[in-house]
DNA sequence: TTTATTAATCGTAATATTGCAATATAAAAA
DNA sequence: TTTTTATATTGCAATATTACGATTAATAAA
């Protein structure tokens, strides 16, 4: 099979998956972190700090505004990427809801 | 290929990327759910809890495993499954750290 | 010992992901 | 208009993931 059974689980089980699914690779860690260090929008020079083909990271990229994380501006020819403040914020309260859960007065174990 | 580079990678960015892979799964988010909400070693009925057969839901708790996220204990012929404390508060501090950093003042966009 | 019971492993099929070369697209510069 | 520059898309190969039936392993119960 491969595809995974979404209908069989809640809709936050799902969006909690996704969110993490788009953060699942390294590279868009990567991309992640370097529009949080440069703190303004970045035109072009995403590729060039990346040791992956411009396919490759077209590709992350496309993920990550699919998840909704970031968003891009045409600019000339070139495209402006900056995190998506409402969303990123939104993200890091549904994994944070998750983490939360953890029992203050453990029982066992 | 299919193969993530990671040796083009930072240690920590490949750390953050495998938890988050590990989260990456309804299956296993309901899972972590449920441990959470029970709040106590479970013994057997994980598979019950789960829409999925039962090798499925054997596969999703390895992989579970080998994040560190949950441990068990051998019980008689069930196993007693919770979640390491420690890895994950390590977990949460670790994706914490990456939200954060989000700018207070941000210059644009 | 034989028979459940519970969970792991094996084998396999279907689908997804990762990565890149080649190509396409779109706007600026010459 | 032609050329350059920056990014997206296409197509494809390699690998990973998801899912489950069949089987195995290990312990408990009869």
């Amino acid at each position: 099979m491969g595809a995974t059974k979404t209908d069989y689980f809640s809709d936050k089980q799902n969006e909690i998956a996704t969110i993490a699914k788009a953060i699942a690779h390294p590279a868009r860690v990567a991309i992640l972190e370097y529009l949080l260090k440069v703190d303004s929008c970045i035109c072009g020079d995403i590729v060039n700090e990346l040791p992956l083909a411009q396919p490759t990271v077209s590709q992350h990229l496309k993920e990550l505004k699919n998840a909704g994380i970031i968003k891009g501006n045409i600019e000339g020819t070139a495209i402006c990427y900056c995190i998506d403040e409402k969303i990123w914020m939104k993200y890091q309260k549904l994994l944070n809801a998750l983490f939360d859960k953890y029992p203050k007065d453990k029982k066992c174990c």
